[in-house]
DNA sequence: GCTTGTACTTGAAACGCATCAAAGGGGCCG
DNA sequence: CGGCCCCTTTGATGCGTTTCAAGTACAAGC
């Protein structure tokens, strides 16, 4: 089980160290026999090279580190599939790291992606990266996703902001009285929708408006269970329109209110966020915002390998990825037969997303709306 | 931007070299007055100890790699979220690679992360490996997950075919005469569930079965092309059953179906696989067979922390989590009440999922059955 | 045959850190 | 006051690479 190493090839190959260092990193200086014998000798041994060994000796490799908050939220995937793919396409690894919700184990990975000698890191934050100043400071690229800095530094982000306005013009436009936003609003992300759906409703003081924190993890069973406490509610204090922070938890407070037996959309409606493409398929699909999680990742990458190529010191940069708002709240306002909006916009979305064309925050209106 | 390192921050500390070493590995070993000075100094200086060159002086790190085929899939994501919780209970880190169904991907990262002297690795793969058996001589300890490996090496599998033939004998229990299955079967994991499906249906010689691709990607886009597909064929030619093998699929399937007026489970039943959390939620749940992807997960840390600890060669060792077959399938001969089995199973699942227990293949009734 | 050039190959010097044997310092006992 | 022991700190050594200046071999040109 020892490991065989470098100079174990080079003996066995009969050649020196430096060469079978060339035969790996320098292909083409070498003669196509000595490649051959010695490309022989590496299987035949079964060596691997040390990435630390490499990383330390020649500075930092071709790869990328992602840290998320959690991985079984849609978005980040799609946030993720955007950095992998981009940064496939520039020959970069992309690592991933799952914080799992904690705020320590956010800043160990970062950290730990900066000691890594990745050539950059990304973080989707879960509070704004301002109270931690340092990480800014870094001597690795670093580009902040779906979070607004005040600070300098790199980050893309979409308009979360938007998308809150965009789900409550929605209501409006439905004429709600009374709206209960469901999540916990400690992200980011979250808060600045549930700020952007009181800035869209601050021109309606007659439309009331509730935050209920669903819990840690925003699931579809604390959506439930939320779901399940509106509708024990009596009538006339029950909302008319929900809004679930997550197209989970949406999903969840559908479950509960249909079983409750209170008819959805016939008395309450009900929209998520996140555009989760099994939110809007099945033979009810949910209304959902969909945030540009692709385009997000994908730009993140862009903005890293600008860093790399440039060699500067990191400038100001800010990018800030689609809002579609008007286009989509006008076509929120008529009534829309869902068959031509829904089932093209699914298809539609399903290839740009593989061409990663998408640059707006798009919507898709479902049936419980 | 020049990178600060140990030797700095001894300098500026007044210090040794070892000292801040130890201060980093082994704070129990200094006095605390120094300890506190060190780490001010740190702070002060912003240092980041570079990971490369701890591994190479140290041996292993205590972190473990995972190779995923897909992001996207939740299956996965419940395989990756296992792995960290019981990962981190033991002190150790976990970095996610995604393979992007690619073969040599997959290849390059395993190879990258056995270089990375990685503690341990594990794989969900997407052929046998044992067309790879290079890969089970590696130095590092590497466990393969959902899959079953007929070579000598670590794994813990979930029994797909199991899961085929729970589906299959559902589908008996419903009457179906012509079971269309949709899915790219390339996927080992997927192959299995159909041939799991086959052989419960060995015994039923009448009744028809007919496999789909659906490409490459198994998307619900896929699905809903093939749902389309199916529903223009003549009544006679038209299946009274649809297995999607995955929940993505299965769920673009009923999007089409109902789309052009063919009533589910009216005239076409249709079930998914993979337990995906949304597919049971919402109004109109999905079955669902749910391989027990958490604890596979959690199973394969504790394999490699097995291998660790003994450092024995990795002798044999499979793992088979679950295969609640018998009791699903009595369960599924009954004509259930919706909201007794599945919304309990909804919630119960949210709270196992958290707390770790769940250990069987456990299935979803839902409404389109 | 000698020079110049070309095409490869060599091996020593980092890379930044963990380790560990050894040295230092202080307290205690005799 | 010397000896001993324990607690803390030191710094040289090596981890497996990459890199690069220096070397070798061989061919072509004069």
């Amino acid at each position: 089980m020892a490991k065989v190493k470098i100079s174990d090839v080079a003996r066995e190959a009969g050649v020196s160290l430096g060469t079978v260092s060339n035969a790996l990193n320098h292909p083409e200086k070498l003669r196509p026999e000595t490649l051959k014998l010695i490309n022989e000798t590496i299987n035949r041994l079964g060596y691997l090279p040390n990435q630390s060994a490499r990383q330390l000796a020649g500075g930092a490799t071709k790869s990328f580190g992602l840290v998320l908050p959690r991985l079984d939220h849609g978005f980040s995937l799609q946030i993720a599939s955007g950095a992998h793919n981009e940064a496939r396409k520039h020959g970069y690894d992309l690592l991933i790291a799952n914080a799992d919700n904690d705020d320590i184990l956010e800043d160990h990975y970062l950290r730990y992606f900066m000691g890594t000698q990745m050539s950059g890191v990304m973080v989707q934050p879960m509070a704004s990266p301002d109270w931690h100043p340092a990480m800014t400071k870094m001597p690795v690229p670093i580009v902040h996703l779906d979070i607004h800095c005040s600070e300098p530094g790199y980050y893309v982000a979409a308009d979360n902001e938007a998308q809150g306005r965009i789900i409550a013009e929605l209501a409006i436009a439905r004429g709600a009285h009374h709206i209960v936003v469901v999540g916990r609003a400690a992200f980011m992300q979250l808060t600045l929708r549930v700020l952007g759906i009181h800035k869209a409703l601050a021109l309606h003081p007659d439309i009331k408006i509730e935050v209920i924190d669903a819990g840690e993890w925003n699931t579809a069973a604390d959506g439930y269970g939320i779901g399940a406490q509106i509708a024990e509610r009596p009538a006339d204090e029950r909302p008319d329109f929900v809004v679930g922070l997550t197209d989970v938890l949406a999903s969840g407070v559908v479950s509960a209110l249909v079983d409750k037996g209170i008819s959805v959309p016939g008395q309450v409606r009900v929209a998520g966020c996140d555009g989760n493409p099994l939110a809007w398929s099945g033979s009810v699909p949910l209304t959902t915002v969909a945030p540009p999680g692709y385009e997000i990742g994908r730009k993140g990458v862009q903005l890293l390998m600008e860093q790399i190529e440039n060699k500067a010191p990191a400038k100001i940069k800010h990018i800030r990825v689609g809002s579609a708002a008007r286009t989509v709240t006008a076509v929120a306002a008529e009534d829309i037969n869902r068959q031509e909006l829904v089932r093209p916009f699914l298809l539609e979305r399903a290839s740009t997303q593989a061409s990663s064309q998408t640059d707006a925050t798009a919507i898709n209106l479902g049936a419980y709306l």
